[in-house]
DNA sequence: CTGTTAGCGCGTTCAA
DNA sequence: TTGAACGCGCTAACAG
């Protein structure tokens, strides 16, 4: 392995200054400039990022916490899409990134979870889908040990970062959309996990939807999943005119539910999965762009590293209309 | 940051002499051993693993090259599945891993992508679904210039090793079944890219079958494309009796088809992905477990850095009836 | 503008 | 059985 200290007995200069050519720093005459460039083309010279992170102390790496236990490919798109935005800008910002799935940590205690953090150099988290419930990771974020950033959580201190869009809006929107569309006046709403946070900002914008236009709604919680909306749509749909759901994959159940029952009611979904064209039929939803609140992501845990402050992000999202044959490829 | 030295002080030791603790030295008395141990957990130490690695030269980082440029779900979901597999094992095993996507690295010449390698301190790599095409993969994989585990491509030299079900056996038998249940004599086969190595494996699968049942095929090129599939069925089964994919997403792409002729046909698709459940129908498909393949091409990559050899890892598959009933969840 | 020196945190001889 | 000393490859003062 070729080190600096070849390259500079190579072109017949001190390692220190092999060492500010390679970081730019300004005061280097432009003949040993070229001189230490063409020594490091010649010895195909490639510094080590390791004992460059050692010695000048600045090895943060960012942790990214994923959640995809739930088996769902749904979800795995998501994930893909988080993970892609993550490293993609990791890389343009030059950090190094660590992914950790849920699973190797479940089990594991605050204080472990920090040793383990903390052995990998580690100054900053993103997490992803953070679940009320989840005590473990809570205690970390309010420990304040790492920089952290959440998404689709509403926590913020002085370390903490919160990013998604706005979860309440969005559900108020498309639902809006969907039952003025068709003069609907019953609402069936397929509700997320209790413990997700954004299950009750979705449920929010709602109950505003309802008051504001002065419709009916009965809520029956989904938990996020195709089998539980699809059983709720068999009992419940018959008798209500529109099924808003909270997410794309519930609003599938939904539908196909309805379509063994062999009525017609419109159902609106949340995400902008791609599956969600699979199921034949046209439906509202909102697109959130998983990729750029990622990537956003990434650059707000950059800048609590760097110092600053926790704050709230909202994303931008749009309400579209999905089918089959747009999304064929 | 509380570092080895403080460690030391704190038990009246040698640095030298914790590092011998810390990295399971016979020579050590008990005493001193409970000793550091005790400082240890007292200052809640941790080792820094990249000075330790620094140190110790033995940082042999894994890169995970992932191709997950075709947006279709139903591809994120085997993604995940590799990610998964590789990062468990990766943690298992201790080694650090490095995930690329192949948009990471698009346009780099191979002597980039060894300089961004070996940057990274990476000397195995795993690539999944490596196209014939890339010819500077190809060619880093020929310079062995680092340790490869090539996923479903026949690649072996010294230092590369090949791994993945065999997939002319398993087009062969998920054919012959689906045949042999209904009696089947033309078949359609929707092929796979020119590009991909498996797509030939398993049209010379289908070739063996054709001559050992003696029946009659006609192949057309799917190039994994659910759209594609769809069209050549539209236009080729009417007047055959089975339709034989090289993948899942064709298969469905095909089911769709026939849904919409209104005809029956049976079909059998490849790969075992969730998304088969969501047509509604039945087919045979054969499975692959992504998850233990990815987490054997781990094991694989570390015994080629470690100073085996290269050779041909076959992996078990199994082929299964899909249903969506056996999926929801 | 360039070289000397002193570490970063740790592993590893080699004496003692 | 232990510890002093050196070095991994590099950066960052400080001198010159």
């Amino acid at each position: 392995m070729v080190s600096i200290k070849e390259v500079a007995k190579q072109a017949g200069v001190a390692i220190s200054t092999v060492s500010k050519v390679l970081n730019g720093y300004p005061n280097i005459s432009r003949e040993t400039r070229d001189r230490v460039n063409a020594a490091i083309k010649e010895l195909n010279y490639i510094p080590n990022s390791i004992a460059s992170a050692l010695s000048s102390k600045q090895f943060g790496r960012i942790a990214l916490i994923l959640d995809p236990k739930r088996q769902t490919q749904a979800i795995d798109q998501i994930f893909m899409q988080y993970l892609l935005g993550a490293l993609d800008k990791a890389k343009e910002l030059k950090v190094e990134v660590e992914t950790i799935f849920s699973s190797m940590i479940a089990g594991m205690s605050a204080e472990e979870i920090t040793g383990y953090l903390r052995s990998k150099s580690v100054v900053g988290v993103v997490i992803y889908g953070l679940s009320k419930e989840d005590k473990v990771l809570q205690r970390l974020i309010n420990e304040q040990q790492f920089a952290f950033v959440v998404v689709d959580a509403p926590i913020v201190n002085e370390r903490t970062t919160s990013i998604g869009v706005d979860h309440e809006q969005a559900q108020y929107d498309v639902a809006k959309k969907t039952v003025l569309d068709d003069k609907c006046r019953k609402i069936l709403y397929i509700s997320g996990r209790r413990d997700g946070y954004v299950t009750e900002q979705r449920l929010k914008g709602m109950r505003r939807l309802v008051e504001d236009l002065d419709l009916t709604m009965t809520v029956r919680r989904g938990e996020f999943s195709e089998l539980a909306a699809r059983n709720i749509a068999l009992k419940y749909a018959e008798n209500k005119d529109v099924i808003v759901c909270a997410s794309d994959l519930m609003a599938i159940g939904a539908m196909n539910a309805l379509i063994e029952m062999d009525i017609f009611r419109p159902v609106c979904g949340f995400d902008g999965i791609t599956l969600m064209g699979y199921v034949g039929k046209q439906m509202n939803t909102v697109r959130q762009d998983f990729y750029s609140i990622s990537s956003r992501a990434i650059e707000e845990v950059k800048l609590l590293i760097d110092g600053g402050q926790g704050r709230k992000v909202t994303m931008p999202y749009s309400i579209v209309k999905m089918y089959y044959k747009d999304i064929i490829c």
